[in-house]
DNA sequence: TTGATATATTACTTAATGGTAATAAAGTAA
DNA sequence: TTACTTTATTACCATTAAGTAATATATCAA
């Protein structure tokens, strides 16, 4: 990470403004064993049907989901499992720093 | 990452949200080759006194930073050299995912 | 067609955050 | 003490984002 310029930090801070979401990290937990459709997705976080919706279609609209259609349900799958050596780090990394925000 | 309480989830998602912002990505970044001044940081980085202090508290209260005065200047140091483990992933991460947030 | 189910979107409220100017506080020197 | 420098804080504005209820859309069955 020696020469980052302004637009590669962007991109890094609007990746990890994706992933600053305990309900959209539990949702890519929860597909981390494999595909699920939406409704599965919302009883396994526990979230409202709306509120799953809209993080689906944050974590969609940045390239870390995709939608399949299966008659009337639609499954989520992971296309980036590069995030979850993101997600590792930061979980060993957050176990001790405990900032007070 | 196999079993994540939601406590957990919530630290890693404070985590996240304490490095999406450019402006700290920069000042992390900045602080890799060693302890700054404040106003090294500012100028390097190109912010405004108050803002500078500002995203200092923040990394700061996340156990990121710490700073050390030295006369009428404070000297800040990166605290928890394992972010740079989450810099880099999400720098080459961030390449292609480009979300259209 | 109607009805039922699954998912997406909209409208709205509330809360959090970044940037800035002004001010305060801390340290040093004279 | 005063004056100066450096950093921190406060008050304010504008923007963003999460959660929710209601509505819309899509698919299939009868």
């Amino acid at each position: 990470m020696s020469k980052v310029d302004q637009r590669q930090l962007t991109r890094m801070a609007n990746l990890f403004a994706k992933l600053a979401d305990p309900a959209r990290l539990r949702i890519l937990q929860t597909l981390r064993q494999g595909p699920l459709r939406v409704g599965e997705i919302r009883r396994n976080c526990h979230l409202k049907q709306a509120n799953t919706s809209k993080h689906l279609r944050v974590l969609r609209e940045a390239g870390l989901v995709s939608p399949h259609r299966e008659g009337t349900s639609v499954h989520y799958a992971i296309t980036e499992p590069l995030i979850f050596g993101l997600c590792d780090l930061a979980c060993g990394t957050a176990k001790q720093s405990n900032g007070k925000s």
